[in-house]
RNA sequence: GGCCCGUUGGUCAAGCGGUUAAGACUCCGGCCUUUCACGCCGGCAACACGAGUUCGAGUCUCGUACGGGUCACCA
């Protein structure tokens, strides 16, 4: 390639002053880890005003993956997570799914050749070094390293099949810079000559990576742990190139414990298992967003707003984060409890009719008792599942020491309630506990002997949301006085014999 | 095995040489209350270990141990 087809290329680089990238490989569903380093790299843009970009990695051709990369987008803009440039919607230094930018990798990989910093190679395929054989870890000299370039070239445009290998320094050391970490120094020798353009023509990730950072201005490289081995062979091939290196910002890994990192394939829930599971995206990102990064005060809760205000490379953690499902679940329901009513009930009413059929019972009278009460929004059928039905329940619910009921008590209650409650005929909530708060008074006992009977005649259940008031608003009238019934018949028989 | 990184309660974590070592989750008490939940009050629980440096070390240095990452024509 000429000078000016690379000439051309380096124009094109948009120069913003914070460009970042979420560089996912579609593999067919998001992980925890991946989108907690998406919203980094959003946030590290917005804080600065800068631009967010999405870039598929897919130069991997046998893991294609059907509908990938839909699900990536999906989940970004499910979560609120914005790019202003992608594959979908375009941008200046278009494509930004690699397989479309394939023809861009091969003319500097060539460039390096010529440079004598990388070289082809023309070896078999080396299956040994990708086996099991975990005792042959040597580094090995490549035979075609001291090939000369021309020679290799002519092969190479001949039709001979090679690889484009980096040329690794053998002696000195290189030390990575990175906003997280500090300095890392590692020697040279250390590092393998390794691939660039693979056989199939198309780059590996690694080449790729640089190229398309660079080639897309990206300003902030952000990345989890697992590469932080390859970054000094990232610097060399900068350095090859003689571009400037971007700031290197790299997480640390999110784990399921101490020894394991969060895997789906250990059954680890990715993000739409966790949507499907009740979780709402801003606690699942709120929650992310505090693994492995620390705000400094107090408070936890953070909308991406906030977050994008609060956000702070300093406050990046180098250790490894544990994900701990009952962190979540708490930031899940402390988003529920802030969500408006209205919102409430349209997340709730599919979960409530899973159970609920009879249609004299209001979704919306269901949702404002439960939406205090769910951790997850899965929570909710086995919670409500009474209204629909009258459980088949045990007398011995009636048995309350703390109200002063038992099951003698009981019976002489609900037949006390039963009349009160006949004669009622506003039936609203303020109503019915204005009658059993004054029928406890009367009968002169505590409005817990009254009310406990009351409860479990209606919903059957010893543990429900709400008390027995808003249960009885929520039942009706005559679906009341039969569970009272009910409750009646079921003491009399229990006792007489 | 080489190289790199990490290590504060069960978990997330604050802490940047002098603190009674924050806070949150979990768990356990108690209060509130028509059950539960919410809310409120309280409690259990930590600087991996060993040497230095220093008047003084969770904080700095070096070792040890443990854990992780990486060493593919995968990403």
């Amino acid at each position: 390639m000429d000078k000016k087809w690379f000439d051309d290329m380096e124009a094109k680089i948009p120069h913003g002053n914070v460009r970042t990238r979420f560089a996912p490989s579609p593999t067919g569903y998001m992980h925890v880890g991946g989108l907690r380093t998406a919203l980094y790299a959003y946030l590290i843009a917005k804080k600065a005003g800068g631009t967010f970009i999405l870039r598929i990695e897919d130069t991997d051709t046998a893991r294609f993956v059907e509908g990938a990369v839909e699900i990536i987008i999906k989940t970004l803009n499910g979560a609120g997570l914005f790019y202003d440039e992608g594959p979908d919607i375009g941008g200046p230094v278009a494509p930004y799914t690699q397989s479309e930018r394939r023809d861009l990798y091969k003319p500097y990989a060539e460039l390096l050749c010529e440079k004598g910093a990388a070289y082809y190679c023309f070896c078999e395929q080396n299956e040994a070094s990708k086996d099991n054989d975990e005792s042959n870890f040597e580094l090995k000299n490549d035979p075609c390293r001291e090939l000369p370039y021309e020679s290799s070239k002519e092969r190479a445009d001949a039709g001979q099949l090679f690889v484009i290998r980096m040329k690794a320094p053998k002696d000195g050391e290189t030390t990575v810079v990175d906003a997280v970490f500090g300095d890392i120094t590692t020697p040279n020798k250390t590092m393998d000559d390794m691939v660039l353009l693979k056989r199939d023509g198309l780059p590996t990730y690694n080449f790729a990576n640089v190229i398309d950072d660079h080639l897309m201005g990206i300003t902030h490289v952000m990345r989890g742990s697992e590469y932080i081995s390859s970054a000094p062979k990232y610097n060399v091939l900068y350095k090859a190139f003689g571009w400037e290196i971007p700031t290197y910002i790299t997480v640390s890994l999110i784990m399921r414990d101490a020894q394991n990192k969060l895997s789906k394939r250990h059954g680890d829930p990715t993000y739409d298992d966790l949507l499907a599971q009740g979780f709402l995206p801003e606690a699942i990102l709120n929650y992310v967003a505090l693994l492995g990064w620390s705000p400094g005060g107090e408070n936890e809760i953070f909308s991406l707003k906030d977050l994008i205000k609060a956000f702070d490379v300093s406050g990046i953690s180098k250790s490894p984060a544990i994900f701990d499902i009952n962190k979540l679940i708490h930031f899940n329901s402390e988003y529920i409890r802030a969500l408006p009513p209205e919102k409430f009930i349209g997340l709730a009413r599919p979960y409530i009719n899973e159970v609920i059929k009879n249609k004299d019972i209001s979704t919306e009278a269901v949702a404002g008792i439960l939406q205090a009460r769910c951790e997850k929004l899965s929570d909710i059928p086995e919670k409500i599942d009474f209204f629909e039905k009258l459980p088949d329940y045990d007398t011995e619910l009636y048995i309350h020491k703390k109200s002063k009921t038992d099951k003698m008590i009981s019976r002489d209650m609900l037949i006390e309630a039963k009349k009160a409650l006949e004669k009622l005929t506003d039936w609203t909530s303020e109503a019915i506990h204005d009658t059993l708060i004054t029928l406890a008074l009367t009968l002169e006992v505590k409005n817990a002997t009254l009310m406990w009977p009351v409860r479990i005649a209606a919903a059957g259940k010893a543990v429900t949301p709400g008390g027995a008031v808003e249960i009885c608003f929520i039942l009706g009238k005559d679906e009341i006085i039969r569970r009272l019934d009910i409750g009646i018949e079921r003491l009399n028989s229990d006792h007489g014999g």
